[in-house]
DNA sequence: TGCCGTACTGAAACCGTTGTCAGAGAACGA
DNA sequence: TCGTTCTCTGACAACGGTTTCAGTACGGCA
């Protein structure tokens, strides 16, 4: 590994030359530099540069789990962003950890310009520690309590909650269920709560039995599924409020024998890759996904950007969408 | 931020004793130091330690597509088997390209302490300066050609391409086609030359024009399926080498209105989510996945361990197995 | 009493880069 | 011709740690 020294000394100068020549500003001998550079191959250590500056450039990313497609694509959106900008992506997972979070953050902070989360839970303290140290930070997929003063890329969750009720009302549906997400995340509250107000006001109540909360992943899907079907006066009709669960519940329905949307509609939140091909075909509330990860990634860019940091918080809210498919039918008489 | 100085004078000692006894050694002021770090929140900067160590406990990650469900729970892998070993994930994306990869590398070298590349093309040259540069390095699911000389993590792609074409000719199909992957990566290649040899040694022969090369996207497995089905003798049977490219052929075999297994059996290769779940239930060659991962990081972390450098290749190579669901079925009549 | 070994300490150098500073020439106008 | 400006230069001091080196203080022992 060649430093700035020895580039200088082949090229007959000083490596305060050299580093000028390599920001740009003319130098006379400028040629000679760039051959040396050349020839020896040399780079700059990033992390001399990071001790002198105090920037990394490097961004930090943590969210709940990479293999969700959902979060696989917001990652990816945010990778092409920050292409270019020569900016490059520290990834981890908090597997919904609240407190694996905290460590993840609270080591991060003291290498990355800045953070990109999807925080484990609304009540979540950390992110105020890390605009404590300086470190502008952004919300994707999920808020806090008290967010405002962030900024955040996020979809109408409220809203998509309720055009998964309005649709199974719109069907004839009332023994309806729904198994949410963790309550103290955005997703998981906002989601159940517009779908709960979109039935109150359509004076369907849900039982209480079908207000199931899971935990966004497969597997509680497929149990609070089995645990409904249990029921002696089973539900004609189901949400289930992100993909994983949903995936979950399909593979409890399959397993169950029960015909879909005969005996019991689904409709679930994000699409899947593979939602058209089931049987029958998904029926979802859709959302932009790459879409999130390069808007979070251009609002973080932007926050690093000189004088930009005090601005007023950007809060970027897109909406959702009905796909309707063929998992969802009229209720069985 | 409080540097290590700060903490020396809270603590009424030098640098060096803070450092040291962070460093685990016996030190007389112990406990002031200690409360002079916890005071102050006091992190070492990681950039002084990188430009002091010259190790910047970080891997670089790079793979074709981190929203391949395959290299979502690869990379998954990884991040589990770092965590608690100090070491942090620096993720990219090359999008199957050869010379985005290059420049990948090429930065990351003098950022990390270790690569882990599924590399774009078995002919990469760039890999080899990885080595020269003397950053360790790792494969997983791809290979370079005359790649013996670095540790790797495999499936037996070849074995692989051999169960799918033994268990379509098993069913007593005649008619084959396959879709392969780019044919300058490991999996491109070796999956077709298994499943080309098995068929040979059956004696049955795969027609030129059913034997398609796609790029491991799910655009051109819709794509080249949409071709093969308007041959005016279609196959009875298709082998798609990869999780996208079989999602392709079901979308185009299910809007042509294809009926399978009946007019056509298809088998994947990489198990998808929902593949239980599908119309009929996905035929597919399965591997481990989140566990290459995790072998992956253990065998780059061992190589980073003092005196373990040196130590001859180890190369990882997995089984595959067959997953006999309902998309594969007899030839119709 | 003196001597030796042990346990700990701070000063200073170093890692590689960048920014400051003062100075050296050259170009320019008077 | 002599200032004065302008452009470019190298020496040097940081940035925040770790490590080496040369101590100092103390206990044990003769």
């Amino acid at each position: 590994m060649s430093t700035i020294h020895d580039v200088a000394a082949r090229a007959g100068v000083s490596a305060a030359t050299v580093s000028r020549h390599l920001r740009g500003q003319r130098v006379r001998s400028a040629e000679a530099i760039q051959a040396a550079v050349d020839e020896l191959g040399y780079r700059p250590s990033v992390a001399a540069q990071s001790l002198k500056s105090g920037r990394t450039h490097m961004i930090g990313v943590v969210v709940p789990d990479i293999t969700n497609p959902y979060f696989a694509a917001v990652v990816k959106g945010m990778e092409s962003a920050s292409r270019g900008q020569g900016y490059r992506i520290l990834l981890a997972n908090s597997d919904e950890s609240s407190d694996r979070e905290d460590e993840l953050l609270a080591d991060m902070i003291h290498q990355v310009d800045g953070v990109i989360l999807a925080p484990a839970t609304e009540q979540d303290q950390t992110p105020l520690h890390v605009r404590d140290a300086g470190v502008p930070l952004v919300f994707v997929d999920r808020d806090l309590a008290g967010g405002e003063h962030f900024d955040a890329v996020l979809v109408n969750n409220r809203e998509g909650g309720r055009q998964a009720a309005a649709h199974l009302l719109s069907l004839g549906h009332t023994r309806i269920a729904a198994i949410s997400g963790q309550q103290v995340t955005t997703p998981g509250r906002a989601r159940r709560e517009g779908f709960l107000e979109a039935l109150a006001e359509a004076g369907v109540e849900l039982h209480p039995e079908f207000d199931l909360i899971g935990d966004f992943r497969e597997e509680s899907g497929y149990q609070l599924t089995l645990s409904l079907l249990s029921s002696n006066q089973p539900p004609t009709a189901l949400f289930t409020a992100n993909n994983l669960m949903t995936v979950g519940a399909l593979k409890a329905l399959h397993d169950m024998r029960v015909t879909v949307p005969d005996q019991l509609s689904i409709i679930g939140f994000d699409d899947l890759d593979t939602g058209p091909l089931l049987n029958p075909p998904l029926t979802v509330i859709d959302r932009p996904m790459v879409d999130q990860g390069v808007l979070a990634m251009r609002l973080l860019l932007q926050r690093l950007g000189q004088s930009d940091r005090d601005r007023s918080p950007r809060r970027v809210v897109l909406d959702t969408k009905l796909l309707q498919r063929g998992s969802t039918g009229l209720p069985r008489q």
